[in-house]
DNA sequence: AAATATTTTTAGACTTATCTAAAAATATTT
DNA sequence: AAATATTTTTAGATAAGTCTAAAAATATTT
């Protein structure tokens, strides 16, 4: 239906459509599929030509109906892939990216609904993100960023801001993934560090850099 | 590391060449990876630079050992994912292979290994076709025709000849799987037909069209 | 409002893989 | 051995996607 590299442009406009309203201009594109501005003008061309998007000189792109159904459609099979590579063939949740990038371009509606099957209809990849629907619905997490807790407040671990591999593994080391429970201990004054509770015998600290890059799902509250 | 196209090229002149020792020519290439005698030229001659053929002008070609090599794990890679389509997901065994042809050119030595210890190490796909080892190894059963059987002789189904999709349909409707055990009853001089036998309730007239696309490992004898 | 900086588009070229039509080489008939 | 047929290669185009360098448009400073 439409290519490798149609469908990787319109999951980079529809990604960065998300986290802002306005319209998507031609280098920030760019930066998203890794090639160069006068690439992604040729492209958006074709793109508006399909109707696939709306073009207009010097003006960004908006995603079209249809486009949005495509790009939708990616995402969703990135996502399944992803949960596959993870809980089926035990790659670990920094390394599913990569071939998810790949595997999200074969095309085979059968296969995508199958595999979902097979998975058991998950909601959240290994990463916490939403799995959209067949019919495009997406189920969004009320998710919150841990330094958003105050101290004595619990939250469960449900996903991450950062999606890079350094930090993933960074997490995996300290073995805070997907479910961990947390309470906050106490917050630096100084550098917005936070001492978290695991369990009787674990305790961390972790930088605000480090809070501010998970997103858990707000408990009950202890004083 | 190798292009779509590439690996393509290079599986179907490796089919080729098992199936006769002379050099392939191009118009059989052309025939096997679906395009024109042209273009079988201009990628012959770029598959010759790389090394992963010999190529003389009118004479055909003949894979290097990389060629090969680069053919088998191609080989390994459509079977392995014919396999988790089949026993993972599913999928008949008659529509496994249109959605193998795109998975197998996935780019990860990880995935195929993780994939591979998934199913379990499987000797076979589901049309009875050895899969190759990591190594390039591979393990052909020591299948024959069915119309090879004599009267009384005893066989179990074990692969086919034939690997069209209306073929291995009608061998599912007739319940003539792998695995299945079958004992030639009588064969017709008329028409070379053959009856066999499956069960206490179950006989069957199969055509020699038929016999002969299907493979048996040759069992014990009755009389 | 000019001048300057930044962003975006155009122009023209390159790569990979394909095609058709014509030319060249090889194989088969007569 | 010629004539004819078939196969293979070349020549020249095309499409998708990319690039660099220059031109045009828009945004920001002064
Ligand atoms: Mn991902
Ligand atoms: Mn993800
Ligand atoms: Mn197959
Ligand atoms: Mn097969």
């Amino acid at each position: 239906m439409y290519s490798f590299t149609e469908e990787n442009y319109l999951k980079a406009i529809y990604k960065l459509q998300e986290q802002s309203d306005a319209n998507i201009n031609t280098n920030a594109i760019a930066l998203s599929v890794q090639t160069k501005a006068a690439s992604v003008t040729d492209m958006v061309k074709k793109l508006s030509e399909k109707k696939l998007l709306k073009y207009e000189k010097y003006k960004g792109v908006e995603l079209t109906a249809e486009g949005k159904r495509v790009a939708i459609e990616t995402v969703r099979k990135h996502r399944l892939w992803e949960t596959f590579l993870h809980t089926k063939l035990n790659f670990s949740w920094d390394t599913v990216h990569d071939i998810a990038e790949q595997l999200e371009h074969i095309q085979s509606q059968e296969l995508v609904d199958k595999l979902d099957e097979f998975l058991g209809f998950p909601k959240h990849d290994p990463h916490g993100d939403p799995i959209p629907a067949r019919d495009g619905e997406i189920q969004r997490g009320n998710f919150v960023q841990l330094n958003e807790l105050k101290t004595g407040e619990e939250g469960v671990i449900s996903g991450v801001v950062n999606h890079s591999s350094v930090f993933l593994k960074h997490l995996e080391k300290n073995e805070l993934t997907l479910g961990k429970k947390i309470r906050i201990m106490e917050i630096s004054e100084f550098d917005q560090s936070v001492q978290i509770w695991l369990n009787e015998n674990s305790k961390m600290q972790l930088s605000n850099e480090v809070v501010r890059n998970i997103l858990v799902k707000k408990g009950i509250s202890y004083e």
